[in-house]
DNA sequence: ATAAATATTGACATAAGTGTCAAGTCATAT
DNA sequence: ATATGACTTGACACTTATGTCAATATTTAT
């Protein structure tokens, strides 16, 4: 507790991991490398060093948090309190609207880099699997059989991974509107 | 005429532009750089820039072709004879079967750079309005009015633009289907 | 045959990135 | 005040990439 907290911008493993976050949403992976963000923070690049062993460790801790985040709190919400189906599944879409629990920009550049990275995309895979299976186990609690529950949550996982798609269409029902003759 | 054509290795536009082209569809675009695609080609670097100015004009080349090619086949086979609304839409979904005529991996390429290259998603969006410019022609030639042609030229749409997603689709519903207890 | 057009090559110059290390600075708890 | 742990720095070594150029080789048309 001294006098100020100004000027505390020294490095630190969140700092790093903050500015390599906001560059992967933003910029995709190949974004993400240490000069370019040691200029951002206004550090040298070698001070990186002391906080992570290499650009690998800042990828994988990019993919940690992702995962604890985004699948982390999707399936915490839906074994969130609910005395019906309607309000359970409205715990599920606050993933939707709030930032803070589930972040669609970051679930999208992390598709886009599995897709050239197989390894990744295998850890994208079970997340995927993961969140199907909660959602999947929340019908079932709320008295759906086997066949219904699935149907419906993977229809939520497709919405949800509909997200990707979003830009585009949205990019689309913009310009068709106004495209009687092109 | 020689007496014969083996060997005939040597460089050229097409050859650099083909290597260029399936790197991007495998390995997105961070792969396409000059120096790899030499080693695969099993020629120096340097002669690259024979045959293309420079990188950009390389990435330029494979922007164009992917244009005819998808863009291009697909306004082709909603222009294609037809007696009916039923034979139209057959002609459409060739280039869902015919590699030759609709490349959907490589349309996932492009839309996956284009995340990042606002240039690129501005080509984009305009490839997208005019396939469904095209679809919503066709619809209205076989005497649907302005609010059913447009709906169904979207539907179309948004179905292949689903090809974005397949990869994952598939994956899950293996996962799903096998994890009853996971 | 030979000239012209078409390619290839190695040497050179430069940029941007990764990573290591020894030496230094800064904050803070005692 | 000072030692300790937390953090930063510049110098060094290395890799991968882009691009230019003059010299050379290979095809092809005449």
């Amino acid at each position: 507790m001294n006098i100020e907290n100004v000027s505390r911008q020294r490095g630190s493993e969140e700092v790093w991991l903050n500015a390599a976050y906001e560059m992967l949403r933003e910029n995709g992976i190949e974004a993400v490398k240490v000069m370019p963000l040691a200029k951002e923070l206004g550090l040298t690049r070698t001070s990186f060093y002391w906080h992570f062993t290499d650009r690998d460790a800042l990828l994988e801790a990019m993919i940690r948090r992702w995962e604890q985040k985004n699948t982390g709190n999707l399936i915490n919400q839906t074994k969130g309190f609910a005395e019906t189906i309607t309000e359970a599944m409205l715990n599920v879409f606050d993933c939707w609207l709030d930032e803070n629990l589930f972040d669609a920009r970051m679930d999208l550049a992390i598709r886009n880099w599995a897709r050239n990275n197989s390894e990744l995309q295998a850890r994208l895979d079970l997340a995927d699997a993961k969140r199907s299976k909660a959602l999947f186990d929340m019908f079932k609690k709320f008295g759906y059989d086997d066949a219904e529950a699935q149907a419906r949550s993977m229809t939520v996982i497709y919405t949800q991974i509909g997200y990707i798609s979003m830009n585009v269409h949205e990019n689309l029902e913009g310009r068709v509107s106004r495209m009687p003759d092109y």
